[in-house]
DNA sequence: ACGCACGCTAAGCGCCCGCTCACCTTGGGC
DNA sequence: GCCCAAGGTGAGCGGGCGCTTAGCGTGCGT
């Protein structure tokens, strides 16, 4: 439960994809700005003057203010997918792969709080089509998850009665890190991810 | 873990208290709109609609539309609070008392769903003093949950390292009930709360 | 050397927001 | 029967919203 190889405290900003370079601005003064005060309550003039531009130089680059907010989401939810992939599918027990799951997905609540509060909570925000296509994505980060519960059960590793409900209550506790999770408290994102992979673990009932 | 006596997924509207009854109305629909698109993409016109009155009715009872989340935010934390005091000082063991109060705190965050919503989510809408109000409400609460599980690690019936950590966790589990419940999904709130309880009990190391 | 595509700005349009105000009903006390 | 407080309405205010448009500067291909 103490081993971090993984990346997702990562540091590096994963908007590298984002071009030109404008656009990428605009994007990251979207984020936090959604961040702190919700999309509803952020105005394009506030992101545009983020970035240090005029408020019609967003319209260049995004047709409307939520297509920043689709574009945001989308990226966070590949990343929060990728990072649960890696985890699932690496060699090693259930167990250590639960807690390597857990302990980074965390990480990447705690750490990219901002980027993690924006995809996590503002997903009402979007239209019907969009919304669609991001609960998707939630479809198959559900399935990893239970994937690996599944194959702990299976191999009598872990106890768990209701499979499903786990599932979702493990996601469900590593998710709500991006809520209350602040960088000036007293835990790292390394610390608050080593505790909540123990704390999972004892909810499968690993051995 | 799996007697249910106490109140809280109780049926009863926890507004009896506001009066006089336009007021009340106002309230409710408030609670709903708020709910379901956030306080700020919630217009004042929507919520008197919503009340079947003029918008101009809502400035009869309310001085603004914050006034009518903080009174939303103060009732709705003291009806929390009031669950898991009324859990936390009951006679019984720490894993009893501790099964009470997560199964009460989730029936009600799943339960009355759209009222925890705006209470849990809706906090950085409230202006500074009302949000430090709330804010120590929320110490209350976690005092009482931290409470219990010094009692029990006190006692040798739980085993828990980090107890300030596992106190987080246990909390930001139930809080969470009220992003992902859906009173239309396969589960009903008592069955949540005893899942809950179980998995917690997990998470102390409940003997 | 020059044109023009591209990235950007200043100005502003139409709309709807939170909130106010002048006026209208209604029901209980005398 | 009359009055007035309490509770309601219709109209509308000042302002800020998302977004558009006309035009400007600059760098690159030729």
């Amino acid at each position: 439960m103490s081993t971090a190889e993984e990346t997702s405290g990562g540091e590096m900003e994963p908007w590298d994809e984002v071009t030109p370079d404008a656009a990428r601005r605009l994007l990251v003064a979207a984020v936090e700005a959604f961040a702190e005060r919700g999309y509803h309550a952020t105005t394009t003039r506030d992101i545009a003057s983020r970035a240090g531009m005029s408020p019609a130089a967003l319209y260049i680059h995004y047709k409307t203010k939520e297509e920043l907010l689709h574009r945001i989401s989308r990226i966070g939810h590949d990343k929060a997918l990728d990072i649960l992939r890696t985890a699932a599918r690496r060699e090693g027990s259930p167990a250590e792969r639960l807690a390597d799951a857990v302990g980074s997905f965390v990480r990447w609540h705690a750490g990219r709080r901002t980027t993690a509060r924006v995809v996590q909570y503002e997903l009402d925000a979007l239209g019907p089509d969009a919304r669609a296509e991001i609960l998707g994505l939630r479809r198959q980060v559900d399935a990893e998850v239970r994937g690996i519960i599944q194959d702990g059960v299976a191999s009598g590793e872990f106890d768990v009665l209701d499979v499903h409900g786990t599932t979702l209550a493990v996601l469900s506790l590593c998710i709500d890190v991006a809520r209350w999770f602040n960088i000036d408290g007293p835990r790292t994102p390394d610390e608050v991810g080593a505790l909540y992979a123990d704390l999972v673990l004892r909810m499968v009932g690993a051995k």
